[in-house]
DNA sequence: GAAAAATACATCGCGCTCGATTTAATCGAC
DNA sequence: GTCGATTAAATCGAGCGCGATGTATTTTTC
């Protein structure tokens, strides 16, 4: 726990030419890379939203259909595997997924503590429904998709970063 | 609403030539640029914890202190404008900081619509013992101060995109 | 200067997200 | 086979986030 003694609160002018450790003292907002990605995060989701909407779902909600539609009857834990959420987010979503009759979730006849989630009729259907989806999200992006796939790959590799960094 | 008729679900191998619209046919989780945002900003939001957790402080109650640090004395509407949240999300939010003791919200004399929100003294004094926590996640993420502050300007490119979009 | 429109914030309901805990089923050691 | 440890989901409480709506104050319009 340092304890620095410099002054506070007035907001300084950034120096430019400042090293590291002075140039995180200085910094607002819009110099944290975490603030643009989870400004960015919500920003994405207003896009989706309106896109969603139509179909009935939210886009945790989506993320988890396009999981399902990518490889069928998957378990709850596979899914948060995949998607990096605990049971204690997926259930509920999962129940209120079944409520939608867009999924189906049985217990695994083999092992009685694994829930498997399959996508019904209904959910297969959805797939035609969305499928303009990730076209007008792309549109909205801006990017090349070159640029989309590199920024893609850069994003992935510091969220790799991360999870190590949490160990 | 287009309605194709092609075979569903089965996970196909991704077509490496094919044009865009195919492409987004055949994609899973992995390929969305937003997916890799929204586990990341998750993934960020886990290595701030366990930091923040010593502050009393969560995520974006954090992002309000770093907008106060740097400019005392905001109203609610001004705070959500620079972390793009409502006052539905920021009103309680901001009550939350007030009960810890670290801002003070008071109507403002001139116009009573407003609320003026500032940093008490234990506000200023947290700036010292958060002092670390910019490095700590700086480290976390793995990345060059360069390559930081690359994917940070695109980022935030991308993000004015969307909100132009979303108009 | 009174009525109408606009502004700033607060409230409410719903869904997401997590950590901590619980419950049930399976696996391992013996 | 039984006890203990492990595993998979589910449950619970707290906080975030938004859209829709409400309330009080200001500004605009006439």
């Amino acid at each position: 726990m340092p304890e620095s003694h410099k002054p506070e609160t007035a907001p300084q002018p950034p120096h430019e030419s400042a090293g590291v450790s002075t140039l995180l003292d200085t910094i607002g907002l819009s110099d944290f890379l975490c603030f643009a990605i989870y400004s960015t995060s919500h920003a994405f989701n207003r896009v989706y939203k309106p896109l969603l909407d139509e179909l009935g779902l939210t886009y945790p909600q989506y993320l988890v259909m396009v999981a399902l539609w990518a490889e069928n009857d998957q378990t709850v834990g596979g899914l948060g595997a995949k998607i990096f959420l605990e049971s204690s987010t997926l259930t509920p979503l999962l129940k209120r997924l079944e409520a939608l009759k867009y999924v189906s979730r049985r217990r695994d006849s083999g092992d009685e503590r694994v829930v498997r989630v399959s996508l019904t009729d209904e959910g297969r259907a959805l797939r035609q429904r969305a499928h303009d989806v990730p076209r007008c999200v792309l549109e909205a992006s801006g990017l090349s998709e070159t640029q989309l796939r590199r920024l893609q790959a850069e994003i992935t590799q510091l969220r790799e970063n991360l999870h190590k960094a949490g160990v």
